[in-house]
DNA sequence: GTGAAAGCGCTAACAA
DNA sequence: TTGTTAGCGCTTTCAC
């Protein structure tokens, strides 16, 4: 890489001259404004973003710490959070936490060196059942900001960018209710995190609110075959007529299970769930999804993150709360 | 974030003698060694990365360009990369080229003034159609190593971890003609990449050895729906007994539709397609998944790029290209 | 055994 | 209009 040093050798001049030269300063001579700028296309000069950084004591780049890059949520969160903070010129160091808490500890440590100047992270599952927040607090002590989604730690004092989970699954369970069913089954593989208790928690209470209506709840654990719980949750319970699914694979297992037991979707059963477009499409018919726009969350991290950080500390802005909405996007998975 | 300095300062002692005593200098006393650290650790003193960077000329940051972090091979390699960085004391920034020439110049443009030390990279849709490599070229000539995975450009000089795609589809069609099927249908999203093609060829191979067999190709553009484009290509090709799908929705949708139309897989139908685990159990049976173990390719690609940066550049190593070959995890899907 | 000083690449206050 | 200098945080050579 060609620096400022080699310039200012080849021209004759100082460094400090190329460097003003370079900044378009008013000190300068338009005639050696022109040559500098001349010769730093030639070489194709760039200013070394480190010295930059060591410098200006910012780096303009966030650090992201995701507990799985393989669950399409939070890849397409990271899209959003990527393309925003791009937007405003800062690059994003990824670290995968894989529900560890021990690694996503670590890399907030990594990174608390001048690597990043703030951090977006969902919260890993360990975390969150151990409830452990010391971590976050201290990287906030030593002036790092962070943005949380989707999964957050409601006792830090932080921007957070959450759903509106329960609600999603209670006025779902009611959609459901209102066409008929009157045996609704919840089924879940994401039950240990903030958000899979939320999404059981709206679906309980639309069950609870009709008399007469029973509670039907399957969980998966991380490590068990979906495809076969499934599949023998729907032989136990023939009477299911209803399906809300919390995570994304659920409901698209459910309409197929559905399908494979001659049971017809939507006549027999109506299947709602979790889920991304790409996902929905792979039943038929297609899942009824309720869409958490991963993107939008991600942007929105983005930005708070982005405002504190341009906000001198001196201004004490507020931490803010932002719910994106879900959206149910229909088909014919369920009757109207 | 507490410096050198200031501990020196607290200390009564100089910079220089914090920094020997911190990284455990013969040259400092016992004594003061013990004061310094225990000062360190009640400050939670980290070196500062950018400084250290700026220092010996090196980031420790790898630079990976992946065109489509949906696409769950790609975020599956991104994880392998991920983790075997770490390993190495590696950071990882990610930029998404969104399939564009115009991204994926951007962000080596960017990254290339000394935020990293090397990129990995799967070369964007755009760039293989138009052939484009003369950023890649420019990149390498400024000094940093380049290492491609999956979707490379073979006329550039550099590493390369890829995988046996045209074997894998001559292999796949020839275990399904083996079982006996006679209308083997290639089904397609991925037609205008370089491992589309492959695979594409590999399935030509075998069916053109075959007397009496005809080709029975659908490609699906990626704005199209798949599922109705499947479903349409079943219903005009009702001999249809056999597919092979080059990406990993198209095998599940597959699945769903012959089920759809009452046709018994594999009895009547057998299909086998790249995919992985968790995607191949969004069908009922599973898909027999052809797998391209994705984190493989990835850990095997920050290998080889880590190799070639812990190797000083007066030794000429030479350009390796891995080829890491998929591996067919048969299920009901098929006959045997 | 400890400290001063130079230097990595850059910016900016100050001097000329 | 241009140059000198200091300094961001760190390591390392060379003096003391």
């Amino acid at each position: 890489m060609v620096t400022l040093k080699q310039l200012a050798k080849e021209l004759n001049v100082s460094i400090s001259t190329v460097s003003k030269a370079l900044n378009n300063s008013e000190e300068i001579g338009e005639e050696t404004i022109k040559r500098v700028k001349e010769l730093a296309e030639l070489y194709n000069y760039k200013p070394n973003k480190v010295a930059l950084s060591l410098k200006q004591n910012k780096t303009n780049t966030i650090g992201v710490i995701i507990p799985d890059i393989l669950n399409h949520f939070l890849a397409k969160v990271l899209f959003g959070i990527e393309r925003e903070a791009n937007k405003y010129g800062y690059n994003i160091i990824t670290c995968i936490s894989n529900e560890s808490l021990e690694k996503e500890k670590n890399s907030l440590q990594l990174l608390a060196n001048g690597s990043v100047d703030g951090f977006i992270l969902c919260v890993s599952q360990e975390t969150q059942m151990k409830n452990e927040i010391q971590h976050f607090k201290k990287t906030m002590n030593q002036g790092l900001p962070i943005v949380m989604f989707d999964r957050v730690a409601h006792d830090v004092m932080c921007d957070k960018v959450i759903v509106d989970d329960f609600d999603s699954t209670y006025r779902g369970t009611q959609a459901l209710q209102a066409e008929g069913r009157k045996h609704i089954a919840f089924i879940s593989n994401i039950d240990e995190l903030s958000v899979g208790k939320l999404r059981e928690r709206g679906y309980k209470k639309a069950i609870i609110e009709q008399a007469n209506q029973e509670l039907l709840i399957l969980k998966i654990a991380n490590a068990e075959d979906s495809q076969q719980k499934i599949k023998s949750f729907f032989k136990q319970n023939k009477h299911i007529d209803g399906v809300i699914a919390a995570d994304s694979a659920s409901g698209v297992i459910a309409i197929n299970t559905a399908a494979h037991y001659k049971r017809k979707v939507p006549k027999d059963i109506s299947v709602i769930g979790f889920s991304s477009k790409s996902i929905s499409g792979h039943s038929i018919p297609r899942l009824t999804a309720i869409r958490q726009h991963a993107k939008r969350i991600g942007a929105n991290a983005a930005q708070l993150l982005i405002r504190r950080l341009k906000t001198p500390s001196s201004e004490n802005l507020d931490f803010s709360t932002k719910i994106i909405k879900t959206t149910v996007v229909k088909s014919k998975s369920v009757l109207r």
